[in-house]
DNA sequence: TTAACAATCGAAAACGTTTTCGAAAATACC
DNA sequence: GGTATTTTCGAAAACGTTTTCGATTGTTAA
């Protein structure tokens, strides 16, 4: 009750393996009787091509790898969906191991993909990510491979991101528009460029609206784990240092609902004390009271995106053609809500 | 700079790929002298088995296939977590699929994951599940699999739960204690093991506690994409069809929060009015206010178990030894919150 | 000195598929 | 009828590894 394979059907048949394995690709060099006989048996027999061979000579898996920090996160697991979603409707399947946002995982954790010769890689950076070489080790060895979200600028590759900067000063001139005056911001850990762009963003559009921007406004948080707790404690130490502040820009919604907690549990109200816009677009965002202003990141599309950027530098190097790296880059909104005016 | 192979090594030492392959893999009839001169040229060609080859040889992958109704969903990306965490702990990686609640979708990704020749299945069933053959086909196969969370109690294979009814009890059991007199039920759908089994459990306790049960205080939701509308329209409904409802056990958080979105945009109190309780502990559900009482579910350490239970029946098939069918319950717990009194 | 034995190696088959190339058979054309 | 052409098939090599089984050498014991 094992699996048939093409020798035993060529054997039922009275043919050789060549024109069985010829009926079933559709080869023209097959007659129409044959063919059709080959291809009933191999119904009635279940007949499933053994991936193993096939992989082995013809070089491909059809198969490919995704590394990200974090799945439990709204925004990613939005992204694994649209990338596995995609994938599957060109045939092929994905792997996905987390990094934990750590570097040396990461680098472990690409050369498992390596050793398993998928046929390309999607990544986000962990946040301990500051050296590349492992990244461009792959990309050396002409292995398709693109970066989305959390990216290096300095990698020459596929790239599919949003304009965090953009979006950042877009959120700050939100409070701004709304009346604040003195507006913090709780930037994200200090290596991952989307954190850093966002940072630079809150940073023009303060300087662009005649306000000073002054550092001990910035807050830093590492966005992991603890995100919900980060922003708590940052919330709290926002209130012991300053007693001016009326609107805060936050790197990740999560931080943000933390923020939100604290301030609430201490009496300062939301937005009539200080108005808060987070990043992502969560879902929770929009249940919690007051709900969250944030940044719309399209998560589903990023992954579908990325996939389909993928799939091109898998067809062209396939077809030995050259490619040169594309950066996209998707459309953000802001949404609206309660917690600013 | 293509990958080297066995070949490539053999070549330049003027040894036979048998030797070579020996001595990598620590056979002992091979030299500790070569043994030490293969091992050095392999790391410096960065020598990595063909895994294409070897899974040819050896017949197994080293893959297990996961499928999924939904990603984006904090138990389920828990669970994600935990499986693939602890595979890669045992040297196994995750392909992961999303049957998206669909019979049809999961039957066809059942056989991509065979077609794959992945070593073993994880599976949580879809709400449209009915028809078991496509899973007992698989069993019959012989291909270890384990089910979790929603299962198929007439199947015979591994499973990973958690004893649903009782849950449920403890819940109700809650509300009842907490003075609630009348109580509802948001139920899941009709199919699945776990939402029938909460259901009972619902049932039970009132019955046990001299309360009649009324089917029309029972309200089903499908709980797929749509679960915070379900929860809407269901509060509607319930508001409609009566005013004396106390207390609401609710099959799942998502659907809760909906409620209660609806409940306190119409003026209803929560918990004054009426007391809900969610079930699975999402973390959305400790920061909504009022925060959600609720049943926590133990996402991460089912996946951890359910990859557990399989390897345990990957290495027996491969020992050929004998092995029955293992159903693991994992302990939940009433998460007591603001929601009940 | 031989026989027995251990240590070390390699030839070869096998896993199941794909693809090239040539052979045989059938058909067409003159 | 003979030649040219098309149609249909299969032999064989290749992908890279693992493993069985002998062969060869060197070592030990009698």
């Amino acid at each position: 009750m094992k699996q048939a394979t093409l020798k035993d059907i060529a054997e039922q048949l009275n043919l050789s393996v060549t024109t069985v394995s010829k009926a079933l690709k559709g080869y023209p060099d097959v007659s129409k009787k044959t063919r059709a006989m080959v291809k009933e048996l191999a119904k009635t027999l279940n007949y499933k091509p053994n991936t193993f061979a096939v992989n082995l000579r013809t070089k491909e898996s059809k198969t490919i790898g995704l590394i990200i920090p974090v799945i439990v996160h709204h925004f990613f697991s939005n992204v694994i969906r649209g990338i596995v979603a995609q994938a599957e409707k060109k045939g092929y399947l994905v792997i996905i191991l987390q990094s934990n946002e750590s570097y040396e995982l990461e680098k472990k954790q690409l050369d498992l993909l390596i050793s398993q010769r998928v046929d390309g890689i999607i990544i986000s950076l962990a946040n301990g990510t500051a050296d590349f070489s492992h990244i461009n080790a792959i990309i050396a060895q002409d292995k398709p491979l693109v970066m989305f979200d959390k990216i290096a600028k300095v990698v020459q590759c596929s790239k599919v991101i949003i304009d965090d900067r953009k979006a950042a000063y877009m959120a700050t001139q939100h409070l701004i528009d709304t009346g604040c005056k003195r507006i913090a911001h709780f930037r994200g850990a200090l290596l991952p460029q989307n954190s850093i762009d966002r940072f630079l963003g809150y940073k023009k559009a303060l300087i662009d609206n005649g306000f000073t921007y002054d550092p001990s406004l910035v807050y830093i948080c590492e966005c992991g784990d603890m995100s919900f707790e980060e922003g708590q404690k940052n919330a709290k130490q926002l209130l012991e240092d300053h007693n001016d502040v009326d609107g805060i820009f936050i790197n990740t919604d999560l931080v943000a609902i933390g923020a939100m907690t604290e301030f609430s549990k201490r009496g300062v109200k939301i937005p009539e004390d200080i108005s808060i816009v987070g990043f992502s677009n969560w879902f929770m965002s929009s249940v919690i009271s007051p709900s969250l202003t944030t940044i719309d990141q399209p998560g589903y599309d990023m992954g579908k995106s990325a996939f389909k950027q993928l799939f091109k530098e898998i067809k062209a190097k396939k077809k030995n053609t050259a490619f040169t790296p594309k950066t996209v880059t998707l459309e953000t909104a802001l949404v609206k809500r309660d917690s600013t005016k």
